[in-house]
RNA sequence: GGCGUGGUAGCUCAGCUGGUCAGAGCGCAGGAUUCAUAAUCCUGAGGUCGGGAGUUCAAGCCUCCCCCACGCUACCA
């Protein structure tokens, strides 16, 4: 890596109506600080921005349902989660957020420079819900109705929650404007969409050889496997890249700045990494520097980290903006790992399933070394290349036989027989020993690691490097010899050795473990984060020059990490304890209540509208192309139909003909995957989604009215 | 159904462009040791590298087919 290069580092920004979890720190937080405090250790010139995404829909509905402004909750969650990385030693140079003047004005520059360039975006008209009494355009969110695939009373907009299918507004049943209660309207409305499809030729080179403008931009196998395939398989879909909508008609966010477009903002999507520029140019303003060093010319690293969500806005939608623009420097790598599972499952937050970053911090209050404890266990199980599970047990383990058995007591061994043997003063040798020159090699590696972004396998090289003081040590076993002869020069030598190992373990745990780096520095005597600049370190060890020099005083030993398993203080065991049982408790509930609550009330005749009779499958076949679909034919008695059924999951064809059913013969049809559907065969379904027949006894005569 | 990513020792996983790649950690079983937080160190375990076929002098690593898991996507009238 070269020195002149200008690194700008971006974590996604997190929305700002809600807490983050576990899954997000190890997605996109801790992956970009583990990096980022390794350039600055390093001596790279190196930016670090994130902030808050504070537009779109979502916060809007979500002060509306708690009665508040939008202002209060995106202040509350901004503040909540800038808090919360700043105590978890997410070292960003920048937190900014998205409602700020400064990204206002960001994001309209950027929009017009497009606007006026000409060729990117175009406008249509379409036909969106407007509510006559608000007199507003109605986002996909305010909108609620029947959902058409579940009959879900309360689907939204744009999906519905019950069946989690994506919909659009306009095919809800019964439309409702959740800001007046009355039916929305249609009405023609213009928006901008930006042209992303004219640039799928260059973005494909891009991504695939690490091409731009028919020079080598980037090495594309740095990049990771599945955020390639990920893209190119965007790129391959069917009929290609299609124009995005970048505007909107909302009330919250950012005006089209146009005259034509009253009363529209920008899509937050378009807004949002727009946000990543903004940070930069506060920060730049706040301590004297130009913020377009790190963002324009041939020098500009930039690297992207987030979550596997986010990869296609961040690998076609956004390098295309930048492109678009045509000052910016696109980004080098963006290392999107990929999800966090919390002991075997999905986070959820409607379930309570997992824990919050915030939550840990309060849980954890009393646990020494809290933020360390929980950093360590989400590097060592990062889903850098696949989804990964969090286990309380696992961070037992890890926190326990990895950070205070292999570190902590290495560092703890070195230092007492330091101050016992040699007065706390790093003793003197006739050479440099060959131990560190071993340790060097680790060290290489592990710098090598993190530049390819393989943040676990770097953590793995650090306690290599603890791992190997260990064996060191045991092999010479300078007590053995101490006892013999105090000056024995095999004691010397070993002891020197081993504590400029713990020296050079308070730099290498700086980027994973910043807390305890600290806590090693005070070890071994040094008072300044600079004397513990891994860069210097490195000049000094490729000339055989050792961190410590001979008669340096250290300091007085003192344990980096409490064992959870402590046989005389249960206390930290407690709190995991405790974290389990929260668990445990989520799963007994689930098993009490796991069913939906009543529709509300119809009339009889409401009912009656409904035409259920007995029937018998005579054919069942799979519809090709379709996961869930069969082909049936249903005898009605007086008539055979033709039904489509999603139940391909749970019954094999052959299987089910001959079987008894109910049906629903007055619905009208639909056409599902080119067969037209004349009917619905009625299922029961369990809290698994598990489906089962509802029939009549075997033999019972078809055609019959169910009642 | 389409696309993507994975399927390696009991568990968690490393294995880049094919030839010490059959590995590490944990668990387990022996042994050594006492400076240290019941910590440390050494040794052992013999897994058809999801299944099958193929390419090659040589294949976890390449090709094809199949099975399984996960994600995205179409579809449960």
């Amino acid at each position: 890596m070269n020195k002149e290069k200008k690194y700008l580092v971006t974590s996604a920004l997190p929305y700002a109506n809600g807490a983050l979890h576990l899954g997000h720190l190890a997605g996109a937080y801790l992956p970009a600080d583990i990096f980022v405090r390794y350039l600055r250790q390093t001596g790279r010139d190196v930016v670090f921005v994130c902030g808050s995404d504070e537009h779109g829909a979502a916060i809007t509905m979500r002060a509306k349902k708690e009665g508040v402004s939008p202002q209060e909750i995106i202040d509350k969650y901004h503040a909540l989660n800038k808090d919360t990385f700043q105590r978890l030693g997410i070292s960003f140079d920048y937190y900014h957020r998205t409602s700020a003047p400064l990204h206002f004005e960001t994001a309209q520059e950027f929009f017009l420079q497009l606007y006026r360039k000409g060729g990117e975006f175009e406008e249509r008209t379409s036909e969106q819900y407007f509510d006559e009494e608000y007199q507003q355009f109605l986002a996909d969110r305010y909108i609620t109705g029947t959902c058409p695939r579940c009959g879900h009373t309360e689907a939204y907009g744009d999906q519905c929650e019950k069946c989690g299918s994506a919909l659009s507004p306009t095919e809800l049943i019964d439309p409702v404007s959740t800001l007046s209660g009355a039916k929305p309207v249609l009405r023609p409305t213009k928006h901008w969409y930006f042209k992303l499809d004219k640039h799928a030729g260059w973005l494909r080179e891009w991504i695939e050889k690490g091409l731009l403008d028919g020079k080598q931009h980037h090495d594309p196998r740095l990049w990771k496997k599945h955020v390639v395939g990920q893209c190119l398989s965007w790129l391959d879909v069917e009929g290609g890249l299609q124009p995005r909508a970048i505007t909107r008609d909302l009330d919250w966010g950012i005006p089209v700045p146009l005259d034509e477009a009253a009363g529209k903002v920008l899509y937050v999507w378009f807004d949002a990494p727009i946000g990543y520029i903004s940070s930069t140019k506060q920060w730049a303003i706040d301590n004297g520097r130009d913020w377009e060093e790190y963002w324009k010319g041939d020098q500009v690293e930039l690297v992207h980290f987030i979550g596997k969500d986010n990869i296609v806005f961040h690998c076609i939608v956004f390098p295309a903006m930048l492109k678009a623009h045509g000052d910016f420097a696109l980004p080098v790598n963006v290392p999107a790992n990929q999800f966090l599972n919390f002991e075997g499952q999905k986070f959820s937050k409607s379930k309570g399933w997992g824990i919050e970053q915030h939550e840990y911090l309060e849980a954890f209050r009393d646990f020494p070394n809290c933020e360390d404890a929980l950093r360590y266990a989400l590097i060592r199980i990062m889903p850098e290349n696949r989804d990964s599970d969090f286990r309380w047990d696992d961070f037992v383990e890890y926190h326990d036989k990895e950070l205070a058995d292999n570190l902590g007591n290495f560092v703890n061994r070195v230092v007492v027989l330091t101050n016992k043997y040699f007065d706390g003063q790093v003793p003197a040798v006739d050479a440099f020993p060959a131990e560190l020159a071993q340790v060097r090699d680790l060290i290489d590696q592990l710098c090598r690691e993190i530049e390819s972004y393989n943040f676990r396998a770097a953590l793995q090289l650090l306690m290599d490097v603890s791992s190997f003081g260990n064996t060191y040590l045991q092999e010479v076993s300078p007590w053995q010899l101490w006892k013999e002869d105090p000056d024995h020069p095999e004691v010397r030598k070993c002891l020197y050795s081993c504590v400029q190992i713990v020296a050079l373990l308070a730099a290498l745990t700086e980027p994973f473990i910043p807390f305890t780096a600290a806590k090693i520095r005070k070890l071994v005597g040094w008072t300044d984060a600079a004397d513990a600049r891994l860069g210097d370190l490195l000049d000094r060890l490729a000339n055989d020059q050792a961190p410590l020099a001979a008669g340096h005083r250290i300091g007085e030993p003192e344990l980096l990490f409490a064992k959870i398993n402590d046989r005389k203080d249960q206390s930290r065991l407690a709190i995991v304890e405790s974290q389990k049982a929260k668990l445990q408790a989520i799963l007994e509930a689930e098993k009490q209540s796991e069913h939906e609550p009543v529709k509300p009330t119809i009339q009889f005749d409401d009912f009656t509208k409904l035409d259920i009779r007995t029937g018998t499958i005579l054919e069942a076949e799979k519809i090709p192309k379709a996961k869930k679909l069969l082909k049936l034919t249903v005898d009605l008695g007086f008539e055979r139909r033709t039904i489509v059924s999603g139940i391909a999951e749970f019954f094999e064809p052959e299987g089910i003909v001959g079987k008894k059913v109910i049906v629903l013969a007055n619905l009208a049809p639909r056409s599902l995957k080119g067969v037209e559907s004349q009917g619905m065969i009625l299922m029961a379904e369990n809290e698994k989604g598990e489906l089962a027949f509802v029939a009549p006894p075997d033999g019972w005569s078809d055609g019959f009215a169910v009642r």
